[in-house]
RNA sequence: GGGCCGUUAGCUCAGUCGGUAGAGCAACUGGCUUUUAACCAGUGGGUCGUUGGUUCGAGUCCAACACGGCUCACCA
């Protein structure tokens, strides 16, 4: 849309000029606050509220004495209310907002004249003294005021905000402003702003569980030459000095392992993956991604860790175990554990077709069992990654209530360790919550003969054309050939937990610059 | 990629059966020195997503396209 020639952006550079020719710097350098708008708003709302007249009188003597008598603060111009040669405005400091009470008889001519150009979205600093008004509200007497920066684009509508979820998405500086001044909004709700401090916190949290018990935080690189430790299809670049093709990680898992090779038993890396897929609710392309690797561990020692982990965010940032996603109550106190057999078993839908546990693993009962519940599948698919087909039709739906699905098949984790007992299958579990595989984790394969002949059989998928199959990695069969203690690893999506954690239901919400088609001109 | 829905003033949204384009906020003018979604009176502001078609006449009906949302598929 233009936003170029419209009369309220005229009016605006208008009012800028003639705050220039009443003196003032069109775009000055620094602002002297004593004080920040929130800090005010927590050191000094408790005096808010309608009081009897003596007792407002007392309370504003009071405050006008407070911090010396002047308060010098900063912030954007959110409302504004002009009544004759007086006005109020609210200044948001992005967290907090206050109101501003200003009069021609204490800014003076010039300090008025400054007011009268003000906009909407405006930077003002302003000086003065807290004073509670009749109608109860905490607000500052403003004795001088600074022209700080103008808005030359107009506010979005200041109830209602910008509900237009392509402007919120592509224009998050908008959205950022508005979201503090909507009117319709659900107690519960939390704003852009809530939601990106939210992660915030949860990022920090998440770091501080991990030093705090001796893990090393890594950085991996994000540009390399094979893209591999997971299936998805890579964004392919190119080196000119080197000359090389260099592709965006899909996964620092083969990075990380080479480090517990090299000594660091404990390690972990919060950083992005890209994967040239898809885009939905729950995939961007690229997404930020908690990885850890510990030696000397299995992958039951990871369930207990990642409760101890979940359930203290929980704690954290929800203030309860019971955190509300859209329908649901998800309750962090009771978590399940089923194999991913076991679970396809209890929700097959009838009795009469039901496979048996053996049969589950065996190719013409698979392919059976796909058929009676109108799963097509790809016929070069090998029997685990069948298995892992059902399992994904018929029981993810399912799986609301935090639930570890264990046993998976050998065939989809080329990267796992086998169980002690059974070949087929790996000491791997995913978790799920809300529908949303929200992590993966196993007992790591050390023997580089078995990974070696597990890479070669992805090649060999990858020949027959599944272009996610792994490659063949030869530095890091090396690097196993030096000997990696027993070690289990884990990967924890992290804008699927913060959706879970602050109740968004599409990973946009909580990107702050999430991928769009670039926008046409015209 | 399929299905459904959306795109009208800076923002939020109406727009009947196809007959001169509307409201609130924002802006402008005037009034108001404790208001608060301030209020009162007045004014201006539109390539109705784009292109084409049907029609005497299209915001409205049809087609294609663009962008977005939801959803299904793909995708761990």
């Amino acid at each position: 849309m233009s936003d170029q020639d419209n009369d309220q952006i005229q009016q605006r550079r208008r009012n800028l000029e003639e705050i220039v020719e009443l003196g003032h710097a069109a775009y000055p350098h620094r602002f002297d606050q004593t004080r920040t708008i929130s800090e005010v708003v927590s050191l000094y709302h408790m005096h808010a509220g309608r009081k009897e007249e003596a007792e407002l009188e007392s309370v504003n003597q009071i405050l006008k004495e407070a911090e010396g008598g002047v308060i010098r603060l900063a912030g954007r111009i959110m409302t504004m209310r002009t009544m004759g040669k007086a006005g109020f405005a609210h200044l948001s400091d992005g967290r907090g907002a206050l109101q501003v009470y200003m009069r021609r008889n204490d800014l003076g001519e010039d300090g008025w004249s400054l007011y009268q150009r003000l906009d909407l979205g405006d930077w003002v600093g302003a000086e003065g003294y807290l004073f509670i008004t009749k109608t109860g509200e905490l607000s500052l007497h403003v004795t001088r005021l600074s022209f700080l920066t103008k808005a030359l684009l107009p506010m979005p509508d200041k109830y209602h905000g910008v509900q237009d979820k392509e402007i919120r998405y592509r224009r998050r500086y908008v959205d950022l402003i508005a979201a503090g001044a909507v009117g319709e909004r659900e107690p519960e709700q939390l704003t852009t702003r809530e939601v990106f401090e939210r992660r915030a916190t949860i990022i920090r949290e998440i770091r501080h569980f991990f030093d705090s018990r001796g893990y090393i935080e890594v950085e991996t690189p994000m540009l390399s030459p094979l893209a591999t430790g997971a299936a998805a299809r890579p964004f392919v670049t190119h080196h000119h000095a080197l000359d090389i093709t260099l592709y965006a990680r899909i996964a620092p898992e083969l990075y990380l392992k080479r480090l517990v090779v090299g000594g660091f038993d404990k390690v972990y890396e919060i950083n992005r993956n890209f994967r040239n897929e898809g885009i939905s609710y729950k995939h961007n392309p690229e997404f930020t991604m908690l990885e850890w690797y510990q030696a000397y561990s299995d992958y039951d020692d990871l369930i207990d860790l990642t409760q101890e982990l979940m359930t203290g965010l929980v704690d954290k940032v929800c203030g309860t175990r019971r955190v509300v996603f859209k329908e649901h109550v998800i309750d962090f106190d009771h978590w399940r554990r089923m194999t991913m057999r076991e679970a396809v078993l209890a929700h097959w839908p009838d009795d009469a077709t039901r496979p048996t546990l053996e049969g589950l693993m065996e190719r013409a009962q698979l392919e059976e069992a796909a058929a009676s519940i109108d799963l097509s599948f790809d016929p070069r698919l090998n029997n685990g990654q069948l298995l892992g087909e059902i399992f994904e039709k018929l029981v993810e739906p399912h799986l609301i209530h935090p639930t570890f699905i264990t046993e998976f098949p050998t065939d989809l984790s080329p990267l796992s360790k086998q169980k002690a007992d059974d070949p087929r299958f790996v000491d791997r579990f995913e978790l799920y919550i809300a529908n949303m595989e929200v992590a993966n984790a196993f007992s790591e394969l050390n023997d580089p003969l078995e990974q070696k002949r597990r890479f070669e059989e992805q090649a060999g998928q990858r020949d027959r054309g599944d272009e996610e199959a792994m490659v063949m990695d030869e530095d890091y069969i090396r690097a196993l050939s030096h000997g990696m203690p027993p070690t289990a690893g884990e990967g924890i999506g992290i804008d699927r937990l913060v959706m879970l954690l602050t109740n968004q239901h599409s990973i946009r919400d909580v990107i702050l610059f999430p991928h769009m088609r670039p926008e046409t001109k015209g």
